[in-house]
DNA sequence: TATCAGAGAAAGATATGGCC
DNA sequence: GGCCATATCTTTCTCTGATA
């Protein structure tokens, strides 16, 4: 990501989601029983009943879900994880977010693709250094026969410039070409292996002094071309022996220093794969979405965002990125429905907003100065509500902090973060959110999809996905985030290497992915993912339900047999390289693992049903013993006390925090520094717990309830008026 | 000694498969 | 088909052992 993006409506063209009435989607269904768990409601477990969902009205059993490949239909978007808004919701009660137009940012105009993906140069897989000659897969062989092998190392392009045209692809394709050593057959064996990848060093090394941008990724590209020559001239030495494997070149990742600026190791503006930094190239990103499209519907970005619902989470498509961001962390790890009963009875509970860009949405400062047991109750039915709860009450805690640090910078004409990107008008605004107490973080508008992750991830709770979820839906500025199921699709279709985990496949996604892609293959993905019986989880093929089931218009470029995405057919994925004939897949079919001996209660109780029941292969060890960590042990004991004094540990943080000093490093490792500043966070949340901050809590209301108001007067003034509000209170 | 990768925990819901 | 036990999934945070 280089320079300024536009803040929002850089991809997306007029227009709204397409609909059509007559269908109802399976997530339409669900959407009246919003399950809420009745407080103190014993696990269904635990009095030894099938788990059910809990409704309003009852506990109503869920229908099993049902594994039947059903033709995906087309349009009636309702977006994955409640992102994205039905139609009826995009109108007159959108929000405009017309408040930062006056940001001028750079644009990254699209072209419409005129080539098709097969003519496209794709990255050879096979840059390998390996001793090991690996016989090639004939089907694959049939396919390379119509691509053009591509060396990204020796290209020198950038990622604008491998965009820009179909022209310099192909005066790429030859560069490549002339600069290879030609494509060792698989009877060239190990001495063609060791010349290509002598070469493709040779080139690791020249890609890294193209990367003067960033030196520290520089110093890591040329350390491992280092490595993998190192490791070549291994193999050189061991020929004759039995060869060990070596990492292709094209799947070595950068190191990224991680650290407290960067905790996740976001390579910002780079891949971590730089041997794969064209790929995807924009042509088959563009394929993959046109397919998408044809069997999904089109999806866009709608031009407005839609006025924030109070009965739904929704996953960062509201206009105030407080309420994107909270809603966002409210939904994760539980389903839609539970989120949307926890929004719900937020609203209810703490009112909402009735004026300004955030109206609408719930009062955050409310719910800052409730307590946490509250807060907790609140929430409870999402899920996690303690861990959740405290989150929340550490970032608005943080935002209220911060905010009045912004607005105190802005009287004194000091820098903050992205401040840069403001004038007068919206600095002004900033410090009269202060002075009314309204919590917001919508000076992250004038930030780079990086600045904003950047902010995000230093909120307790809130990492990479969902930081890139804001970004991506309530800044509306282009950002490649990543779920399960893009992750998936981004293995299978050979965009990350099979080993990618999912920040790398952000971190790769974020660089090559055309901006104005983003947001639609984000959500045919995740829709594809759902709906395509093949790609779905739990289906396997051999299966008679798969062979009826529908086509997949990614077939022909996905490898479903890279990654293991919930499919169980991992173990054989060697025999499927070597033998792709059609009984192969017959014979996984067949292969079931033979069933696990069911263990019955008693013998768990015993403790020895292992010894008995480990005869079949692969059989994973249910339940191992846990060692016990230090965490765990802290835990215990405290568990323990709690028992024998019988207190409501509810009213308790979960985990006891050792007191600390903040921004020191108290352990010895840096982790344990890192630790420090979140813990900071939560410390606040038990002090308020603990200390009673119900009498700050009236000492604010009290100073919330004097209205102070600009009227129509000059910026100037209203800073020189904000300046003596704030030093004097008043 | 500092850093990194990966495992485990958290708290739920859902999926799976054996037994009756 | 119902009951039941177990496995798996979600995302973030914390901790530990390995490595540079």
């Amino acid at each position: 990501m280089s320079g300024r993006r536009v803040t929002r409506a850089s991809t997306a063209t007029a227009g709204q989601l397409v609909r059509e009435p007559d269908v109802q989607q399976p997530d339409e269904a669900v959407e009246d029983s919003a399950p809420v768990k009745p407080q103190h409601q014993a696990h269904p477990r635990q009095k030894g009943k099938r788990a059910a969902t809990t409704t309003a009205q009852g506990p109503v059993r869920k229908k099993k879900a049902t594994s039947k490949p059903v033709a995906p239909v087309k349009g009636g978007w309702i977006l994955p994880h409640g992102m994205g808004i039905a139609v009826e919701n995009i109108g007159d009660k959108a929000a405009d977010l017309t408040t930062n137009d006056n940001i001028n940012v750079e644009t990254e105009t699209a072209k419409p693709s005129t080539v098709g993906l097969l003519d496209v140069p794709v990255i050879n897989d096979d840059i390998v250094a390996t001793a090991n000659d690996i016989p090639v897969d004939s089907s694959k062989a049939k396919q390379s026969t119509k691509k053009t092998v591509l060396n990204p190392i020796s290209t020198g392009i950038t990622r604008r410039q491998t965009r820009s045209s179909t022209a310099a692809s192909k005066e790429l394709t030859s560069t490549a070409q002339a600069s290879l050593p030609p494509k060792p057959s698989s009877k060239d064996g190990l001495a063609a292996s060791i010349e290509r990848s002598d070469t493709a060093i040779t080139e690791h090394e020249e890609l890294a002094e193209q990367l003067v941008e960033t030196p520290s990724l520089r110093r890591a590209v040329t350390r491992q071309g280092r490595k993998a020559h190192r490791t070549t001239e291994d193999a050189k030495a061991t020929v004759g022996e039995t060869p060990k494997p070596v990492v292709a070149l094209i799947d070595q990742k950068v190191k990224v220093k991680r650290g407290l600026s960067n905790k996740y190791g976001l390579t910002r503006g780079s891949t971590p794969y730089p041997h794969r930094h064209a790929i995807p190239t924009k042509d088959q990103s563009e394929e993959v979405h046109r397919l998408l499209t044809e069997m999904h519907g089109e999806v866009k970005q709608p031009t407005k965002a839609p006025a924030p619902s109070l009965d739904k989470a929704g996953c960062g498509e509201v206009p105030s990125v407080l309420d994107a961001l909270l809603r966002t962390l409210i939904s994760g790890n539980t389903l839609m429905a539970n989120a949307d009963a926890a929004v719900k009875r937020l609203a209810e509970t703490y009112g909402i907003l009735t004026e300004g860009v955030g109206a609408g949405s719930i009062n955050w400062n409310a719910v800052r100065l409730s307590s946490l047991e509250k807060l907790i109750n609140v929430i409870r039915p999402a899920g996690c509500p303690k861990l959740k709860g405290g989150h929340i009450k550490a970032i608005l805690d943080m935002v209220y902090e911060e905010q009045k640090a912004r607005a105190q910078a802005h009287l004194e004409n000091k820098p903050v973060p992205g401040g840069q990107n403001e004038d007068e008008g919206q600095k002004a605004l900033e410090i009269e959110k202060v002075i009314e107490h309204y919590l917001s973080l919508d000076h992250m508008h004038a930030m780079t999809a990086d600045e904003a992750i950047t902010e995000f991830v230093r909120y307790p709770g809130i990492g990479v996905k969902t930081a890139a979820c804001v970004v991506l839906f309530c800044l509306r500025i282009p950002c490649f985030a990543v779920d399960t199921h893009v992750h998936k699709f981004c293995v299978w279709l050979g965009w990350v290497p099979e080993k990618a985990n999912e920040l790398d496949t952000f971190n790769h996604g974020e660089f090559t992915v055309p901006d104005h892609l983003k947001y639609g293959l984000h959500q045919l993905f995740i829709r594809h993912g759902q709906q395509c019986f093949k790609c779905r989880k739990n289906t396997k093929p051999g299966t008679k339900a798969w062979e009826n089931a529908p086509e997949c218009p990614l077939e022909h470029l996905l490898d479903r047999s890279k990654g293991n995405f919930g499919r169980g057919d991992k173990e054989d994925d060697e025999e499927e390289m070597d033998d792709d004939n059609e009984s192969v897949v017959a014979k996984k079919a067949s292969k079931k693992k033979p069933a696990k001996p069911q263990r019955t209660k008693k013998k768990a109780d015993t403790g020895t049903e292992d010894d008995e029941t480990d005869a079949g292969p692969e059989k994973k060890t249910p339940n191992p013993p846990k060692r016990v960590t230090k965490r765990q042990g802290i835990k215990k004991e405290v568990n323990e006390e709690h028992d024998a004094s019988g207190e409501d540990l509810e009213t308790k943080p979960a985990v006891p925090v050792a007191p600390k000093q903040p921004g020191k490093m108290n352990g010895k490792r840096a982790t344990a520094g890192k630790a420090v500043l979140k813990k900071t966070a939560s410390k606040k949340v038990a002090e308020a717990v603990a200390t009673g901050r119900e009498v700050t809590v009236a000492d604010e209301q009290d100073a919330a309830d004097k209205n102070y108001k600009f009227v129509n007067s000059t910026v100037q003034e209203q800073k020189a008026r904000s300046k003596i509000k704030l030093e004097t209170g008043r």
